[in-house]
DNA sequence: CGGCACTTTGAGAGTGGTCAAACGTCGTGG
DNA sequence: CCACGACGTTTGACCACTCTCAAAGTGCCG
């Protein structure tokens, strides 16, 4: 599937399209790459030349903060503009970095342009998809005070079900899980030892299966209510068109 | 001074307005309304019809998750459109509260739209507001992973210095804090009795001076030093056109 | 002076971190 | 087929961070 088909479905998931503006978008040129777990998609500090849409597997951005380890902010799905604001600020402050195997389609800023300025409501639709993403940041910030051990572990894998299953990744209640669990442990701020302890819970509770790089909720509404998730903050219908 | 001018000096301070914009931005309506602390700004769940821009005071982001108390994922300062983001969302997933006595200019959906679709260039200083806005939230994602007890709560601090700094309200090496240790405890997810010893601790170390509502830096150096703060991620500088 | 709100201190307990070691699993090479 | 090593998972011990509850101290204002 072509790059620019890739974009038509990530817009289109939360709001309609017209035909014009799917042949826009399928006219869009990029470059394809792909990725091994752990590369660098883009560097902290560079000034990119184009967004990355992220066609398949996972990412996050990792930050420095001081003198500590890398830090992450947020994980990115399939469908997900990754790094969309960089065409109108001048540079990262994080990295970006592939969580297992992933494919990315490069748009070049000049075109990004040219559709903000030549189709506005598809330049409104570009934006809705930064502000989603300031919402689920949001969410991250309010959850992590909120949320301790095995129900903020419980939130994480709530949200990456729901946008997973937003783009079609979820089949028989479950989905590929690209990171091991000190990877879990690095997106949610964790130790290694503490995320093994919540996961041990959630198993016992029966919330969670987990093996072999696969993830299966047994009972989404029962791990939903223990995590308090409400995907709401997700945007995941269709309210305005 | 008119609504319109506080959102011609917010879009100034980060990158250069032509004259023409400096006059859409000058005739666009506007409501003014004030506040008192604790106020209830904007109501979760609503459809707000208008975005509302802060004129003087501090707002904050007040979330409710599972059964926790309210939990806050963000705090505004003047300059800031607080919820430029609620005119393509259709409502808003978390309260908007002021913290101090605030005044606001809400400003209609529709102008929006209007100069959204008219003004393409206006639009794209609107967007990058927003996505500024979700730079700080991914920051505090990361500093709630990588910083504990008083880096944590000096980083905050920084940011609040340079931030109201920006738009004019550092003086004599400090500012006004609408925020006593319980609000600020809220605000970074800790407990009173814990920001109470990180401020000790910063009092100690001869890093902050903090009495009568008045907060001052007597080293703003040596704390973004202790806090690992790197203002880079607030984009106060004007980089491009 | 008497409230009242905010700050400060202390004690005890839960959450989460670090270090270290044991255990499993899987792919490779003998 | 088995031995081996690499890697991820699991467990235990111990300690630091942070919370809750409680109470005392401080400053402001009627």
């Amino acid at each position: 599937m072509a790059a620019t088909t890739h974009l038509e479905a990530s817009l289109a998931r939360r709001r309609s399209l017209t035909d014009e503006e799917r042949v826009v978008l399928r006219a869009l040129p990029s470059e394809r790459s792909t990725y091994a777990h752990g590369d660098l998609i883009v560097r902290e500090g560079i000034a990119p030349e184009g967004s990355c849409l992220l066609v398949r597997g996972m990412a996050m951005r990792a930050h420095r903060i001081g003198r500590s380890e890398r830090v992450v902010s947020a994980l990115h799905v399939p469908g997900d503009f990754v790094d969309l604001h960089s065409f109108l600020l001048d540079h990262l402050d994080h990295d970006i970095v592939a969580v297992g195997p992933c494919t990315i389609d490069f748009v070049a800023a000049e075109h990004l342009e040219e559709i903000t300025r030549d189709y506005p409501h598809l330049g409104r639709l570009l934006w809705l998809e930064t502000l989603i993403d300031a919402k689920m940041h949001r969410m991250w910030v309010a959850t992590r005070a909120a949320l301790r051990g095995s129900q903020r572990v419980g939130h994480l894998i709530c949200e990456l079900h729901a946008r997973l299953g937003m783009v079609g990744l979820v089949n028989g209640g479950g989905f590929e899980m690209p990171l091991d669990q000190r990877g879990l442990a690095e997106v949610l701020g964790y130790s290694v030892v503490h995320v093994n302890h919540a996961v041990r819970d959630l198993r016992a509770e029966g919330l969670l299966e987990w093996t072999g790089g696969r993830m299966r909720l047994p009972d989404p509404g029962g791990l939903a209510e223990f995590a308090g998730f409400d995907p709401a903050y997700l945007e995941l219908t269709h309210p305005k068109g």
